[in-house]
DNA sequence: CTTTTAAACGAACGGTCGTACTATTCATAC
DNA sequence: GTATGAATAGTACGACCGTTCGTTTAAAAG
């Protein structure tokens, strides 16, 4: 059936949109409701619980990930290309998303702790399959002789996560007008170490 | 007076514990009451406002850090093993910071967005401290000629920030074993950089 | 057009929230 | 040992929470 489905997505899309300021928990049923002109209990009949109506979100969250990231990204020439498409695509998700900053990221601080809830089940999964995607694009690199041949892809998605989230720490909360600039710099000397030496071990 | 004091202290240390793992928006006057066998009113009288109970655990975390991280690194020698301290100091802070994870790291996320608020208000204040402390020690670092005369400091503690981010990510949320091995090749490759030739600007 | 099914509503439930008052207990100083 | 003020308890409040249930409206199917 079309109305309920449609009705549905009018919520998920807004819930997101308030998820990226109050938080997953900060959402509130008869809050959404209301926005939107809808009864309380008419709204709940569309998820039957709170946890689930957050894990809808999500879901939403990583099916615009992949489309507006990840998607178009790997659509660039495998190798370096692809890696420089990814970072500008996900810079630019950042910034987007609603004013409200990354919801992965919003999401992953919330519910670290969170321990079997389905949300942060899902969140995991997302995460974990973007992360890996990440890497299999810098393995690829490597493939094609842009990147050292020493270069474990993981720690590169390791560290190009960090470059990320610092962004948004920096940006975010610090309203640090450089942030930008230094996320870019800090890409690009992690490019520069991966294309040549790289991997020493610690300690 | 001695005993409102203690009493005081003595609440807002639980809270800090509850805060790591639901964050402060999560916190409640009721349920603390409970854990620490007081009455509702009783605790509440001691902060007037749960703002002001908030405001007092970004503060206790504040000098905690203060006391368990900065200082004793900075007792290192100056350079690059100064360095090496806060870095190996901040990471058992983050292991630490009982079973919660940072609690500067959970407050930056959920605050990002609530404007005007004193609680965010501290933590940028708290956080933009940490950092120039952190850039200030990189400062001391090229004057000892262990970092190239090119680094800049600032997007050194960026950097350096978003190693401790990642981990927290990697570990906290994803539950990646090799999340501190990790940390600690990333911090590496961050020292080699900052060692040798830097700084190549972005496009 | 009628029947059936889906979608939305309205009211109410038991709880918990932060906060405001007043009263009581307790520690301290005289 | 009593007075004084701080520290805690008690009670109540209005608001909002997620959820349930029975009803009503609206859409789809026959």
């Amino acid at each position: 059936m079309a109305k309920g489905e449609e009705t549905r997505e009018r919520i998920v899309r807004h819930a997101l949109q308030l998820s990226s300021t109050e938080g997953l928990e900060g959402l509130s049923i008869g809050g959404l409701a209301t926005d939107l002109g809808l009864s309380k209990s008419g709204l709940f009949a569309h998820f039957g619980s709170k946890e689930e109506l957050q894990l809808a979100v999500l879901k939403l969250v990583a099916e615009r990930f992949e489309r507006e990231v990840l998607l178009p990204a790997f659509r660039a020439p495998r190798g370096e290309p692809r890696i420089r498409r990814v970072f500008d695509r996900w810079m630019d998700w950042m910034n987007d998303a609603a004013q409200g900053g990354c919801p992965f990221v919003a999401a992953s601080f919330e519910l670290d702790d969170k321990v079997d809830s389905r949300p942060r089940g899902y969140l995991v999964t997302a995460q974990r399959l973007l992360l890996q995607s990440l890497a299999r694009a810098a393995q690829i690199a490597k493939e094609e002789g842009h990147f050292h041949a020493d270069l474990d892809p993981e720690q590169f998605a390791f560290e190009m996560d960090g470059v990320m989230l610092s962004y948004s720490h920096w940006k975010r909360l610090l309203r640090d007008p450089k942030a930008e600039v230094r996320a870019r710099q800090a890409f690009e000397r992690l490019l520069a170490a991966s294309r040549r030496m790289v991997n020493q071990t610690a300690s």
